[in-house]
RNA sequence: GGGGCAGUGGCGGAAUGGCAGACGCCGUGGACUUAAAAUCCACUGGGGAGACCCGUGUGAGUUCGAAUCUCACCUGCCCUACCA
C-alpha cells in the first residue's frame, strides 16, 4: 500500500488549513437559520484531562452534524479564569494569579486546538481579563440600580480552608462542606453582598419553556422548595409580635407552646430573670456545636424554657415559649407555632420535656377522637377538625396548602381577625456574591463616610485588580490590605471613602458568559445587540449535572435579572428589523440542556509481589523484591519471607495484602533489589498498585492523559472511541483496551478508501444491497446525532465498514456504487473524524472542504428492504424463519406461516385459535 | 426519613410491547511468520449429541406476545434532609 494511515501527520496540517481560511468562523447571517450550541467553559487548571475531550467532542460533533444539515452554528469557548485554584497556586508557589492563569490558558488552548473543533477562535473570551469583568461590574450596578443586589448582616456559611464564605448553594452533604475543597463549613456574622434569587422563586419553578432533564428540573424544583401555608403573628405577653410560618394554620388551635431559634433576636427580651442563665448557656452550646455535631446526636430533641409566655392569636391560650436548635434562624422566621399533635419533631420535644398534646383533628376513618396520653407519635394524615372552635367538624383532606378545606376556613379566619394571612414560603435563598479573596470581580462599591454606600459610576468602570497584593490567606480579602486599592474618593461627595474589598463568587462571571461570546471585544454595552438579535438565546447547551442547582440556577435567574433590568431593550429593534419574533426569548438563557456523564478511572489489580527481608516490628523491611504471577508463589507465615497483591504504594512504602487477606506495610531502601519482568533496571516506580472504579485524580494515580492518546491514535480515534464507548449520559469507567476498536476502525477506513473500487464483475444484486446499505446507515447516523446517541452511531458506521469489507472480498459493486458508497460514508463520519474525513475526500479527488457538504440526503425508497425474514411464533416462541418478499400480503404472509416446517412440527395437527400478523416487524404468532 | 435514576454475556453496551445480546473490547481455535506483533478467517450467554430447553436483579400481574407496561420486594448510585 502506497500510502500509510498516519495521523499524527494529517492532523495537525488540517487544523492550521482550515484556522487560517477561517472554516469555521460564525458570521450573523439572516438568510440561514441560526443555531447556538455551548459547552459549559473549562476552568484554566492547565491540563486539558479526558473529561474535557468527553464533554466537548460529543458536543462538537453535533454542532458539526447541525452546520451540515444547513443551520448557521455558532460554537465557541472561553475560560472560566478567575477562581480560587489561582490564588491557592500563587500561595504555594509563589506565582501571581495572572501569570498561572495566562500560562494555563495558552497551553489549553494549544490543547483544544488538537481536538478538532469547530470553535471559532475569534470569539474566545476569559472571564479575567478586565474587558469582560468591567461587564461583571456593570451587571452588579444593574442589580443594585434596580433593587435586585443588597447588602446585609448576617450569619453566612465560611470554608475555613479556603477562607470565604460560600452561598447556600456552594455547601454541600450530611456534614454541610465546602463545594470545592470538602472542608466542612463554620458559621460567621458578616456583613455580605446578596441577589435577590428568592424574588424569582416563583419563574425559576417554570420550566415548561425550556427543554432540560426531568432530573435537573426535579433538582431545583426541590432546591428551591416552595410550601404553601399562612404567616400568623402570635404576640408575647408584653405585646412584642413574633411571626411564624406554619404549612398547617388548620392546627392552630393544638398550638401549645413556641419554639424560637437560639439566634433568634427577641429571645433576650422575652427571657425571665430565673431562665437567663440557662438561656444563655444553651445558646453558648448551639453555637459551639458544629453541624457535624448536631447530626451525629440524631434527632434527640434538646432546648430550654424562656420563662416568657405568647398568646395564641386564635384561642387566646397563653402557651409557653422555648427556644431550641431544631428550629432553624435561617429558615422561615427562625419561629414557629409547635403542634405536638401533628407535627412529629414537636411531638418528640413535647414527650421529651412534658409539654401538652391537644387533638385537634380526628384521622380519618375513626369513630373517636384521639387520646394525647395514648400517642405514639404525631398524626400527619386527613381527618376531621376538632378542638378547633370555628372550623370544627371541617375536613383536612391530606392535600397541601388552600387544597385542603380546613387550611383554607383557617386561613379565611386569619385574614378576616388579621392576624395572619395565606402565604408562600421558599427554602431558597438569596445568593450571596461576596467572597474574601483577591483573583475575582472586584465589587464595584465604595463607602463614605457623608454618603454612605456608593456605588461606582459606569463611566469609572472596571474597578481594575492592583497587580501587586500579598497573598496571605487571612479570612480577609487581600485587598483590604492594599493601601492604594482600598483608600480611594467619594464618586458622589470627593471627600475620603474606602473600597469594598471583597470579590464577586465566580458563578456570577459564568451566569452570563453565553452572552460574551457574540462580541468579546465589544466596549458600549456587555454584547453587541446585532449579534445579539440574531444568536441568542442559546439552543442547545451541554455540561456536567454537578451544577444543576448552582451554575444552572445562577444563570436562570441572571437571564431574568437582565431582562427586568432592561439589558436586552437594544435589541428588540435589531431583531424586528431582522424578522425574528423575540416574543419569550429572554426569559431563559438556554432552550435546550443535554448533560453527559462523567468518565472514572480504570480498575486494576495491583501487582503481585514476594519479599524477602525481615519484620521490624509492625512493618517488613524488604531486602529483595520479586514481581511474580501467580497468587500461588507467595509464602504465607513466614518471618523472613513475604508478599501479596499490591494496594497501595507511598513514596517507598507498600501496603500489601497477603494471600490470607491480611495486610502488611513493607519499606524499601536504596538497596533493596528489584525483579520486575520486563524491566532491566527495576525501581520502586515500575510497582502497579491496585485501582478501583473511582474518579480520576491525580493522588490515585489513575489518570488518562488524553495528550498521549493523541500522540499515540490522533484524534479522530480518540474523538470515535469518546462518543463509542458508553452511554453518553452516563460516562462510565476508562478501558484502555476498548480504544483498539475504534482505532482499527479509523484505519480500516483508510485501507478501505486508499484500496480504490473494486474491478470484478459487477452483481446487481450486490449493488442494490449495498445502497440500501448506505442508506440505512444515512437514517441511523442521523437518528443518533439527533438523540444524542453517539454510540450507536459510531456501530452503524462500523457495520458500514464491515460490508465495504465484504464487498472487496466478493469484487462485485462498480465503481459508480463503490464511489457513491465512499462519498456518503466520509460525509457521515467528518463530524466524528473530521481530520480523516476532510483527508480521504481531497485524495477521492473531490472539493475542498468536506466540511462544506450538505449532509446526505436519505432515500427510504433505496433504504427498503426487497426481502425480509418472516418470523413464525408458535404461542409466542420462535418456531421458524421464512424468507419472503418484503411485499408481502398478510394472507400470503399467513399461508407460508401455517405451511412452514416449524410450525407444522409445533402446531401437532391442532387448530390455530388465532393467528396475529405484525406487518413493520414481519412476523406471523399462531396461538393455539 | 423524603425524592429521583438505574439493574441485560467476562466487560462497555444494543433492542422502549414483536427474532434478546447490534457494534466493540476481552477470550478461544486456525492461517501467515524462524518467532512475535500486526493482519486475516472462524467461534464466542448457559445447558444439550440433537430436536430443543433455560436466560434481561427477585416475585406476581396485564398481553397472542414483556428486557420494555403495572404492583411488591432486593441491590446500587445520585440529590436532599430537624424546611415548620
Amino acid at each position: 500500500m502506497a500510502d500509510k494511515y498516519v495521523p499524527q501527520e494529517i492532523e495537525p496540517r488540517w487544523a492550521k488549513h482550515w484556522e487560517d481560511d477561517g472554516l469555521y468562523n460564525s458570521e450573523i447571517d439572516p438568510n440561514r437559520e441560526k443555531f447556538y450550541a455551548m459547552t459549559m467553559l473549562p476552568y484554566p487548571s492547565g491540563d486539558l484531562h479526558i473529561g474535557h475531550w468527553y464533554a466537548m467532542a460529543p458536543s462538537d460533533a453535533r454542532a458539526r452534524w447541525l452546520r451540515m444539515k444547513g443551520y448557521n452554528v455558532l460554537f465557541p469557548m472561553g475560560f472560566d479564569s478567575f477562581g480560587l485554584n489561582a490564588e491557592n497556586a500563587a500561595i504555594k508557589r509563589n506565582i501571581h494569579p495572572k501569570t498561572w492563569t495566562e500560562k494555563n490558558m495558552e497551553y489549553m488552548r494549544q490543547q483544544l486546538r488538537t481536538m478538532g473543533t469547530i470553535i471559532d477562535w475569534r470569539r474566545e473570551h476569559a472571564t479575567s481579563h478586565p474587558d469582560y469583568y468591567k461587564w461583571t461590574q456593570w451587571f452588579f450596578l444593574q442589580f443594585y440600580t434596580h433593587g435586585l443586589a443588597y447588602r446585609k448582616m448576617s450569619a453566612v456559611d465560611f470554608c475555613p480552608q479556603c477562607n470565604t464564605t460560600l452561598a447556600r448553594e456552594q455547601v454541600w452533604g450530611d456534614d454541610r462542606h465546602c463545594e470545592r475543597c470538602g472542608t466542612p463549613v463554620i458559621k460567621k456574622d458578616l456583613e455580605q453582598w446578596f441577589f435577590r434569587t428568592t424574588d424569582y422563586a416563583e419563574e425559576l419553578l417554570d420550566h415548561s419553556h425550556i427543554d432540560w432533564p426531568e432530573r435537573v428540573k426535579t433538582m431545583q424544583t426541590n432546591w428551591i422548595g416552595r410550601s404553601e401555608g399562612a404567616h400568623v403573628t402570635f404576640r408575647t405577653e408584653a405585646g412584642d409580635p413574633i411571626e411564624v410560618f406554619t404549612t398547617r394554620p388548620d392546627t392552630l388551635w393544638g398550638a401549645t407552646f413556641m419554639v424560637l431559634a437560639p439566634e433568634h433576636p427577641l429571645v433576650d427580651q422575652i427571657t425571665t430573670d430565673e431562665q437567663r442563665a440557662a438561656v444563655a448557656n444553651y445558646i453558648a452550646e448551639a453555637a459551639r456545636k458544629t453541624e457535624i455535631d448536631r447530626t451525629a446526636e440524631g434527632k434527640e430533641k434538646t432546648g430550654v424554657f424562656t420563662g416568657g409566655y405568647a398568646i395564641n392569636p386564635v384561642n387566646d391560650e397563653r402557651i409557653p415559649i422555648w427556644i431550641a436548635d431544631y428550629v432553624l434562624i435561617s429558615y422561615g422566621s427562625g419561629a414557629i407555632m409547635a403542634v405536638p399533635f401533628g407535627d412529629q419533631r414537636d411531638f418528640e420535644f413535647a414527650r421529651e420535656f412534658g409539654l401538652a398534646i391537644v387533638p385537634v383533628l380526628r384521622p380519618a376513618g375513626q369513630d373517636a377522637d384521639p387520646v394525647a396520653d395514648k400517642m405514639a407519635e404525631a398524626y400527619e394524615g386527613p381527618g376531621i377538625m376538632i378542638n378547633s372552635g370555628p372550623i370544627n367538624g371541617i375536613e383536612h383532606n391530606g392535600e397541601k396548602g388552600s387544597k385542603s378545606p380546613a387550611v383554607a376556613a383557617a386561613i379565611k379566619i386569619l385574614e378576616d381577625k388579621e392576624i395572619g394571612h395565606g402565604a408562600v414560603n421558599y427554602r431558597l435563598r438569596d445568593w450571596l456574591i461576596s467572597r474574601q479573596r483577591y483573583w475575582g470581580a472586584p465589587i464595584p462599591m465604595v463607602y463614605c463616610d457623608q454618603c454612605g454606600i456608593v456605588p461606582i459610576p459606569e463611566s469609572d468602570l472596571p474597578v481594575l485588580l492592583p497587580d501587586d497584593v500579598d497573598f496571605m490567606p487571612t479570612g480577609e480579602s487581600p485587598l483590604r490590605y492594599h493601601e492604594g486599592f482600598l483608600h480611594t474618593t467619594c464618586p458622589t461627595c470627593g471627600g475620603p471613602a474606602t473600597r469594598e474589598t471583597d470579590t464577586m463568587d465566580t458563578f456570577m462571571c459564568s451566569s452570563w458568559y453565553q452572552f460574551r461570546y457574540l462580541s468579546p471585544h465589544y466596549d458600549d454595552g456587555p454584547f453587541d445587540p446585532e449579534e445579539g438579535a440574531y444568536w441568542l438565546p442559546v439552543d442547545q447547551y451541554t455540561g456536567g449535572i454537578e451544577h444543576a442547582t448552582m451554575h444552572l440556577m445562577y444563570t436562570r435567574f441572571f437571564t431574568k435579572a437582565m431582562r427586568d433590568c432592561g439589558v436586552f431593550g437594544p435589541m428588540d429593534n435589531v431583531a424586528q428589523a431582522m424578522g425574528r419574533d423575540m416574543t419569550g426569548m429572554y426569559d431563559e438563557p438556554m432552550l435546550a440542556l443535554f448533560n453527559q456523564g462523567m468518565i472514572l478511572g480504570e480498575p486494576r489489580d495491583g501487582d503481585l509481589i514476594v519479599v524477602e527481608g525481615a519484620f521490624a516490628g509492625e512493618k517488613f523491611n524488604a531486602t529483595s523484591l520479586k514481581v511474580v504471577t501467580s497468587i500461588d508463589d507467595i509464602p504465607i507465615g513466614q518471618q523472613t519471607v513475604t508478599g501479596g497483591e499490591v494496594m497501595r504504594r507511598v513514596e517507598t512504602t507498600l501496603n500489601v495484602r497477603t494471600p490470607d487477606g491480611r495486610d502488611v506495610v513493607i519499606d524499601t531502601f536504596d538497596d533493596t533489589t528489584f525483579d520486575i519482568p520486563g524491566f532491566e533496571n527495576a525501581n520502586i516506580n515500575q510497582i502497579k498498585h491496585h485501582l478501583e472504579v473511582e474518579k480520576m485524580s491525580k493522588t490515585q494515580g489513575n489518570v488518562v492523559a488524553p495528550d498521549e492518546l493523541v500522540n499515540e491514535y490522533g484524534a479522530d480515534t480518540v474523538r470515535a472511541y469518546l462518543m463509542f464507548a458508553f452511554r453518553w449520559e452516563q460516562g462510565g469507567p476508562w478501558d484502555s483496551q476498548g480504544i483498539q476498536g475504534p482505532a482499527r476502525w479509523v484505519e480500516d477506513v483508510w485501507n478501505i478508501v486508499m484500496g480504490g473500487a473494486p474491478n470484478g464483475p459487477a452483481d446487481p444484486k450486490a449493488e442494490r444491497a449495498l445502497r440500501r446499505r448506505v442508506h440505512q446507515t444515512i437514517q441511523k447516523v442521523s437518528d443518533g446525532m439527533e438523540t444524542f446517541s453517539f454510540n450507536t452511531t459510531v456501530a452503524e458506521l462500523m457495520a458500514l465498514r464491515n460490508d465495504l469489507k465484504t464487498v472487496i472480498r466478493d469484487q462485485n459493486v462498480s465503481a459508480t456504487v463503490w464511489n457513491e458508497a465512499i462519498e456518503t460514508m466520509l460525509t457521515l463520519m467528518a463530524p466524528i473524524t473530521p481530520f480523516i474525513a476532510e483527508e480521504l475526500w481531497i485524495k477521492t479527488g473531490h472539493e475542498y472542504s468536506i466540511h462544506n457538504q450538505p449532509w446526505p440526503a436519505f432515500d427510504p425508497e433505496i433504504a427498503a428492504e426487497d426481502e425480509i425474514t418472516l418470523v413464525v411464533q408458535i404461542n409466542g416462541k420462535v418456531r421458524d424463519r421464512i424468507q419472503v418478499p418484503a411485499d408481502i400480503s398478510e394472507e400470503d404472509a399467513i399461508k407460508l406461516a401455517l405451511e412452514s416446517e416449524g410450525a407444522v412440527r409445533h402446531m401437532e395437527g391442532k387448530e390455530p385459535r388465532k393467528v396475529i400478523y405484525i406487518n413493520q416487524r414481519g412476523m406471523v404468532n399462531i396461538v393455539v
